[in-house]
DNA sequence: CTGGATCCCGACAGATACTG
DNA sequence: CAGTATCTGTCGGGATCCAG
């Protein structure tokens, strides 16, 4: 987490610090494993809560919705009611989201390039 | 996390199932907010415990080690001890930690450059 | 179908103390 | 200084029930 030093004292310090806080609570937010999955899935696409539930493998009901409200919250996810009965919930990347999802597909992508990596790593780490 | 498809009961169906649920493990591991600090403050460079307990703000010394440890596990990162009184242990990022490390930088910069964007998504949502 | 509310247990995380 | 061990409380997160 980069963070800009500025001599302390300055009008601008206490700015300097809310961002900073700011960043650090976004961050917190974003960086768990059930959000990031979350904004894979979504993609480029648009599904519904119960479509995430079966794409997002092992999330349970609570974490879904809970991770939902979050992202929407901090303006990831848009959500659109369909006021049919039954109801009908959509979710969709906003354009910071989809911003994101790139870096996420990034770990994802890597995750999967070092498999074997890790594997042997893990074999080594194992001798003791 | 995208899966490639095949059809069920081939040979090699069950090493795709166990790469599969190591990626999932692996991303599971990677995917929490201290191993991203973590691995975003050791960046190009080598840092000693302290420095990094220093730097990581917030994170305790428990967690710290916690997660050093599982880097380690899996490859991102390397221990280096140097047997003097007191001891110095020193960390760095593997070549594989380093290029994870690229997409947690755009993570980063991601989160600092959609403050305005979040504040405003938070204000929205607060308006119930 | 979506999702809020509640109960409850196990895991996690902090504090502290102790070793090399 | 670095790391382990233990103890303890908190809370994440699953299961379940209820409502719109």
């Amino acid at each position: 987490m980069v963070t800009k030093r500025v001599p302390a004292g300055l009008p601008e310090d206490a700015d300097l610090r809310r961002a900073d806080s700011l960043a650090r609570e976004i961050f917190s937010d974003v960086a768990n494993k059930w959000a990031l999955l979350i904004i894979e899935a979504l993609g480029e696409g648009t599904l519904r809560f119960s479509e995430l539930r079966d794409e997002v493998e092992g999330v349970s009901h609570k974490m879904l919705t809970q991770n939902l409200r979050m992202l929407e919250r901090n303006g990831l996810v848009e959500r659109t009611v369909h006021p049919t009965v039954p109801p009908r919930v959509e979710y969709t990347l906003t354009e910071p989201g989809r911003e994101l999802r790139t870096a996420v597909d990034a770990i994802c992508g890597w995750t999967h390039e070092h498999l074997d990596h890790v594997e042997r790593a893990r074999e080594r780490f194992g001798e003791r």
